[in-house]
DNA sequence: AAGAATGGCAACCGCTCATGA
DNA sequence: ATCATGAGCGGTTGCCATTCT
């Protein structure tokens, strides 16, 4: 035992199918559709395993299959696609109807990691080819000149129990916040009415949200700009960020020199939330018009100032995985802080499947 | 022209996960 | 709880055709 009991058969064939065979089993499949793979050989009088009967079935007999070339659109959202998921072929696949796993693999093998690669982008990452030892290291020089600031500059607030913590990882370079510790944070902040805590200018800000329908949580991700990234922002700015993980919550809003994270999920289907940084700076929202979320929607969001965090977001329709009711949100940095202090935002939205 | 190298694709292998006894 | 089994997934292999040297 132990090994797979089709394995263990003898005579089993293994390679390519003959025509004979494919037309069998499409004849029996065709007849009695897909059942348990393990008993189809024998009833549809085949000398292969289960396994490669339905590997058969799924890659290549199925007549929902699209086959051909694949068009622009589909390379596009592939791409796409393999940004958001990384690997993971079956997921890919399920967006794009009439194309298998296998053959979505294969073409990414083949064809568009090499095309992407002649664009200069890193097929692993999405991103520019960049030397990173190098950069790192230029970015580490660079800011240790412009970096640390004072704890004063940092931290305006009144020290909280979790001021330490945050302390000791802006001190990273990359200074990542553990997630959980300052959704924690912030949370107290916000059920503490604390000073506002003035996290360093320079920093800002990268946002993960898990989205059940009725839980949510924000967590905060804080790190270092590179120092291009640093002079798109106003030299005063005053970040300040709460968050709020909520259930069913009630509408919340901090208004004046504070931020605010609002999630609204009611009965209807609708959802909301808003993330506002600093006074007079830039926030973001999200916001799902369904409560089960639309699988095929992505958010791009533009955040502008106002005094009104609610307010500032448009939304613009896209690309959203959804899985198990849960959401890998993934904003990136709030950045380009124009002459006219209006910043704009990309969202990359997800669930795993 | 011929052998080597490469590319594209189909299929396999090993693993994980879900399910049910 | 544990084990057996099957389905599904992703990495990998291997075959064949094409291109290169």
């Amino acid at each position: 035992m132990g090994r797979h009991s089709c394995c263990l058969k003898q005579k089993l064939r293994k390679g390519l199918w003959s025509p004979e065979e494919d037309e069998k089993l499409f004849n029996y499949i065709t007849i009695f559709g897909v059942g348990s793979w393990s008993s189809v050989p024998k009833l549809a009088g085949l000398q292969r395993c289960g396994k490669s009967c339905r590997l058969r079935w799924i890659n290549y007999l199925r007549p929902d299959l699209k086959r051909g070339m694949f068009s622009q659109q589909e390379q596009n959202l592939i791409i796409s696609l393999h940004q958001l998921l990384g690997n993971r072929w079956a997921q890919i696949a399920a967006r794009l109807p009439g194309r298998t796993d296998n053959e979505i693999k294969n073409f990414w093998n083949s064809c568009l990691k090499k095309k992407l690669m002649k664009q200069g982008i890193d097929p692993a990452t999405h991103k520019p080819f960049l030397n990173y030892e190098s950069l790192i290291k230029e970015e580490k020089e660079k800011s240790s000149m412009l970096m640390p600031l004072s704890q004063s500059q940092r931290f305006l607030a009144t020290p909280t129990m979790h001021e330490s913590s945050l302390m000791s990882d802006l001190n990273h370079y990359n200074n990542i916040v553990d997630l959980a510790a300052l959704t924690e944070a912030s949370r107290k902040f916000l059920m503490n009415k604390p000073a506002a805590l003035d996290l360093d200018p320079l920093c800002y800000f990268e946002f993960q949200m898990d989205v059940a329908p009725f839980d949510y949580n924000l967590s905060l991700r804080n790190y270092q700009p590179t120092s291009l990234e640093q002079n798109q922002f106003g030299s005063n700015s005053n970040y300040f960020f709460t968050s709020m993980p909520c259930v069913d919550s009630s509408e919340f809003s901090d208004n004046n020199n504070n931020s605010a994270f609002l999630v609204n999920e009611s009965s209807s289907n609708s959802s909301s939330m808003s993330v506002y940084q600093g006074a007079n700076e830039a926030g973001f929202s999200w916001k799902s018009e369904n409560k089960y979320l639309d699988p095929l929607l992505q958010f791009q969001v533009n955040a502008v100032k106002s005094e009104e965090f609610n307010k500032t977001s448009s939304w613009q329709e896209g690309l959203l995985l959804t899985h198990n009711n849960s959401i890998d949100f993934n904003a990136c940095p709030l950045r380009s802080l124009s002459e006219d202090h209006s910043t704009e935002a990309n969202f990359d939205v997800f669930q795993h499947l």
